[in-house]
DNA sequence: TATGCTGAAAAAATCGATTTTTACTATGAC
DNA sequence: GTCATAGTAAAAATCGATTTTTTCAGCATA
């Protein structure tokens, strides 16, 4: 038998809490709890099918990365979506988002042209597969990381994600978000367009005004 | 018996989890592991006297928070030290504190300025305290807090903390780091005079500079 | 009616045992 | 000698039971 074996360490292979934690990210993200929220840890564990060290691990990570809250000795919550906060967290956006695109227009390289249109590409084919709505929510996130990704920062990289995810909770609990994706996609294009050209100025317009564009949205989402 | 028994929830009532986090967090920062050390979780359990659940729990929150490295199957570790990460890690922070600071001067009241005032009394007299050192250090990261807390911005404050946090462990591992002392007081009283007379622009030059004096001291930290 | 107390029920936090995975060492084939 | 493999020791991850803390309903008191 020279036959190999599946490799003992499989690709996938991840532990039980870091897939729950991925899942409670992305369904925190989502929508799918009401913000406020007190979160039954009993009942996550029969929904998420797991124990409970996992379980406890992945929710400290998630209020360590801020979008859970973690109350003394009484369990998780989910935060309550503010104005204030909204406004805050969409003007750091602003701010960090032009200043790495900038950064990632001056160092970006062939390689990074050549990843930024495949990001694209599988952006604008998002419709075609199953569960379009959310395939179309990883592409967009996956287009937005690739495009800044030359900035130079790995910590500014990792604040804009930070922001992006609290962001992304207003904007996708927001009524008419998903009437914005035409008109984001639009702009998806003309960045395409200019990051390829190295527009530094229009580029810094633009990115400003697309993350504008779904703020004035996400402020809907807003209870105060 | 009128008299009150103690209230059911001491003050100080928290977690064993939240108590090893902050041990833990402590001990990181002032540089008692070594950088790339792989920790070892048994040995940790008796380091600190708790159980495994809180242990684990503790080390999930400061993966989350980028003091330790989680790697797939094989625990946790402590990130080394790298030139590149200490040159972006100062040069956000230096970016971050200048427009908070400047923020916070045009935002503070009456109050903040009595509050940063009691903050730098606190720090002038850490000497006398027992363990002078480490009380220094905690002195020195409350005035820096206060410093920039009327800005405005929670995720600033919350993103400048966390860089603040980083950057002290390369600080506080550098062989030199005590000489830096005297030198940085005397900045912290230059910069609540500005504080309280408002100099924006004097006070923007002075935030950078106090930053570089300990980003040229925490360079000979590191390792490559 | 409002306030405070009491105790049962529920929930959170913790523990130590068990399972799974990795790391290491020794052995044997080429 | 190098490489691969098996076996064993060590470490990480997970589980369910136990302990601790909070919550809340019911009752008593002013």
């Amino acid at each position: 038998m020279s036959m190999r074996q599946a490799p003992t360490r499989a690709l996938d292979a991840t532990t039980a809490a870091s897939q729950v934690y991925a899942a409670l990210k992305r369904d925190l993200i989502r929508g799918r709890f009401v913000a406020g929220e007190k979160l039954a840890i009993s009942h996550l564990r029969q929904t998420y099918a797991v124990g409970l060290s996992p379980l406890r691990e992945a929710l400290n990570r998630l209020a360590a990365y801020g979008l859970l809250a973690q109350e003394n000795q009484r369990g998780f919550r989910v935060p309550a979506l503010k104005r204030r906060e909204l406004d805050d967290i969409a003007g750091l956006r602003q701010q960090f988002e032009v200043q790495a695109l900038e950064a990632a227009l001056r160092h970006g390289d062939a390689q990074w042209e050549a990843e930024l249109l495949a990001a694209f590409h599988r952006l604008k084919r998002a419709d075609e597969q199953p569960d379009a709505l959310e395939h179309w929510e990883q592409m967009h996130l996956q287009f937005h990381r690739r495009l800044l990704e030359p900035c130079g920062s790995v910590w500014l990289l990792r604040f804009i994600e930070q922001l992006h995810d609290q962001f992304d909770r207003y904007r996708r609990m927001a009524p008419a978000h998903q009437d914005l994706r035409a008109q984001l996609d639009v702009q998806h294009a003309e960045l395409v367009e200019l990051a390829l050209a190295r527009g530094v100025a229009a580029a810094r317009e633009l990115i400003h005004a697309h993350i504008q564009l779904s703020y004035d949205v996400a402020k809907s989402a807003c209870s105060e």
